[in-house]
DNA sequence: GCGATGACATGACAATTGTCAAGTTGTGGC
DNA sequence: GCCACAACTTGACAATTGTCATGTCATCGC
């Protein structure tokens, strides 16, 4: 059930690759795999956490549900990325609920196990203080975007993202729906389109889900610019 | 120099109050306490995080710099409320700067400390993960009410948190400038003000920074109300 | 008391974004 | 191949918000 290759992807999470060896392997051999549909739930919001979860394959949404019926995304997670950690071991309910957006693999860590090795071994809480701070800090970067940013500016920053080259031109795939990044940079649709548009003549193609960027540098001066400054 | 007062307050904070005693009185003998005047920085983005503070006093904004220069306000702490807890346990740089916006009294609470207490006891690993994940729920509200309420209907929410009423009409104390409440809250202070013009029909008076709710029921009906419909 | 300063309100205007409607395109079922 | 459907784009329009300018008011130092 768990192949080989699913555990090195697991290893690899920032959630375990800093324990010793010994633990990884108990955490492993306990944990459970799952596989999701695209569309389908992994948890609600409000329901109790029992787990932490690892995403070994596919896209996974977080997001919230207004009083109002309103959707809005808190985050996207993809391979080697996990979610949960705080809540599961304190026995609250989730903030916000789950989705597969692609098929998905996802391991599950059940929390008491989590939490017994915390009790024999204190750097496990470490490592999983560790992950939570790049939550919180991916959560306060996106506050920072959404205040002091505009659209447009949005988008390019998660183009930028999707590559790591510093400079010159490049091309890369959009990693999901575009009603999904929408979602996620906090617009509707129709606004990412006119996103797209508005950044064409700062030197980005978009084709399908396939992005042409033709100057990594002109376009993060874009993203950088003061909205005063023409 | 730590007045009786303040360590009782520093007991009540979230991040001390699940602990056991004895901890408790070794953290609050090591811990340094300060004043702070309105306007002194606490500690700035990009610094390498040496403590967690805990509020004793006055109020606290945490904040963003974005490349552009504009300022993002991620949260206002007051008395009893600890932040930076998951950052002192890294030794890595805070992702944003903390201010006094009036005078506060601040306890800091050295992070070698916190380690080597946390090596002997993992409760306290629990504790400070209690509080992180406070702070990230706090977080992923913001989020979801930045994209997902208009402008009126945030500082609704907000005027709704000032009170514990749940009907009936009540008065409360703007806690602190409307222009950090406007940055709070992701807007210009000019749009504050329209703000509460807006709320006038929904049965809210300002005068200065004293609030006159009518009925919280309602104001809540407005908060939580789709845009789409009147 | 007086002037300076900064917080705040308000009006006019521009820019951005959401909303609604229509049209295009690709995908999957049959 | 054809149909149905969902994703996406585009345009027109309305609502919201930012920007700029102006004016009021309280506070503070002198």
């Amino acid at each position: 059930m768990a192949h080989e290759t699913q555990k090195a992807i697991a290893r690899q999470s920032l959630l375990l690759k800093s324990l010793p060896e010994h633990h990884i392997d108990k955490l492993l051999s306990h944990a459970i795999w799952r596989r999701y549909d695209r569309g389908e739930t992994i948890f609600l919001q409000e329901e109790e956490a029992k787990a932490v979860h690892v995403v070994l394959a596919g896209w996974v949404k977080l997001f919230r549900m207004a009083p109002t019926g309103a959707e809005a995304v808190v985050s996207v997670f993809t391979r080697g990325e996990s979610f949960g950690e705080a809540v599961a071991l304190r026995n609250v309910p989730y903030p916000v609920s789950a989705e597969a957006v692609s098929p998905c693999e996802i391991m599950h860590i059940p929390s008491p196990l989590l939490l017994s090795l915390m009790r024999e071994d204190p750097e496990i809480g470490v490592s999983i203080l560790a992950s939570t701070f790049t939550h919180l800090h991916s959560l306060v970067a996106q506050l920072e975007q959404l205040k002091a940013q505009t659209g447009a500016q949005r988008v390019a920053e998660f183009l930028l993202n999707l590559s790591d080259k510093v400079s010159g031109g490049c091309e890369v795939e959009l990693p999901y729906d575009k009603m999904l990044i929408a979602g996620r940079l906090g617009m509707k649709p129709e606004s990412l389109s006119r996103a797209f548009s508005r950044l064409k003549p700062v030197g980005v193609k978009i084709n399908r889900n396939h992005a042409e960027i033709a100057d990594i540098q002109s376009l993060r001066d874009y993203a950088e610019r003061d909205s005063s400054e023409k």
